[in-house]
DNA sequence: ATTGACTTGCTTGGCGCAAGCAAATAACTT
DNA sequence: AAGTTATTTGCTTGCGCCAAGCAAGTCAAT
């Protein structure tokens, strides 16, 4: 736009593809993915009606874009912050980061579990790239817990599950209530604390608070 | 269809409430809400392309309906389930039910639960429905956990915020993985242990697992 | 006869496709 | 090495298709 006009193929898609990505997170943020249309997204992004379908083929693949694209930055951020630390530490400044995230309230991150919720009911590709992101959030967290002391294989995985399946609930609420931080911290809070407890049980392996295993739920 | 041409007008708008109802249900589960046209609904329920637009208004109106019709079934299905029982026995008869619900798969909490996703990136009539059923859940909980124990108005609604969106990330898990039923009974499970472990703790209110504090996430 | 359930015709708008244009890159010639 | 042509690639525009929604119409119940 200033005085740059010529530009290699790779810088210009480079480019648009940068522009269309921020446009539509800002339409989803702004009026959900229903009422954000290929048009708009191209003409928010100072471009013609008809580039992001020609880009991307479909809504479908620009969501997958969008997807691929924050869930990436989005994990590395994640590593930044818990590479320093281990065991429980980690899962901590995992909690705090997440917390963090949805307190600053970016409209990437807001936009990608949108994208995360809506793909249920689809059979799209972005449910597998976000199958793929969740496993890999899960194999980080049942690291964790067997840095934490935990040796038994399957409660770690049980309780990695458990945790991830928590936070992404955690996010859910985010999105439903953006406005309630407070609720977003006290759950954040509570999943901490719930946690430990089940770290410091599962490693201290004899305590009276595990006296009375509950039922099963299989018949 | 079968020999019972005289109906009256309620019966008429009843029946093809219910039909069209079903038939959405089996559609959403199907395709999708994307791809589930309200044509569809009216023709798959032996009716004309245009009765589920003129009935409902709108898609939305249609998923408005189906949200509060089986939000209210399930909501009565859990109640029933968890009257006779009190405090943690209560809690754990809802993880219960909620679980075998899911092993049972019935198209109707499925949809139920996708519209429920779905309607995060939207400013719709269903958000406030559903909100309303989670703070439905949400109180319950909460009485639950204060006939179990525990005297602290906000550690008892903390948690039971978190137990309702762990609930609800187990419902996501559900409806990505299907045919995972180990892992949607294991998270069940996982969540019974880590409630009562709570429970325990928040009402004994001294034990030697709770004596780190894990740092809050506000800074 | 009037109301209400239901159908049919029509408009609007998004998605996706294919044809077209201009800039960038590759290949060829001298 | 420079200039010219051929080809690819980024991007735009026009059109067909289909779903949503609305209004007018038909037919049965009251």
């Amino acid at each position: 736009m200033t005085a740059a006009p010529r530009r290699s193929h790779a810088e210009r898609t480079d480019l648009s593809d940068s522009r269309m990505r921020d446009a539509a997170i800002r339409l989803i943020v702004e009026r959900g993915t229903d009422r954000t249309t290929l048009k708009d997204v191209g003409e928010h992004a100072g471009y013609s009606r008809g580039l992001a379908g020609y880009r991307f083929g479909s809504k479908a693949g620009l969501f997958e874009f969008i997807v691929r694209s924050v869930g990436e930055r989005w994990l590395a951020d994640l590593k930044r912050v818990t590479s320093t630390r281990t065991g429980f530490g980690a899962i901590g400044a995992a909690i705090d980061a997440h917390c963090q995230f949805c307190l600053d309230g970016a409209d990437d991150l807001r936009a990608f579990y949108i994208l995360w919720f809506e793909s249920i009911g689809v059979q799209s590709e972005v449910k597998s790239v976000i199958a793929g992101i969740h496993e890999r959030r899960r194999d980080d967290t049942a690291r964790w817990l067997l840095e934490a002391g935990m040796n038994d294989a399957n409660d770690r995985h049980a309780l990695a599950a458990h945790f991830n399946t928590a936070v992404l609930g955690i996010a859910y609420q985010w999105l439903a209530m953006p406005d309630d931080l407070d609720a977003v911290k006290r759950l954040h809070h509570t999943l901490k604390l719930t946690m430990q407890l089940s770290v410091n049980v599962a490693t201290a392996d004899v305590s009276s608070v595990a006296a009375t295993p509950p039922r099963n739920c299989d018949e």
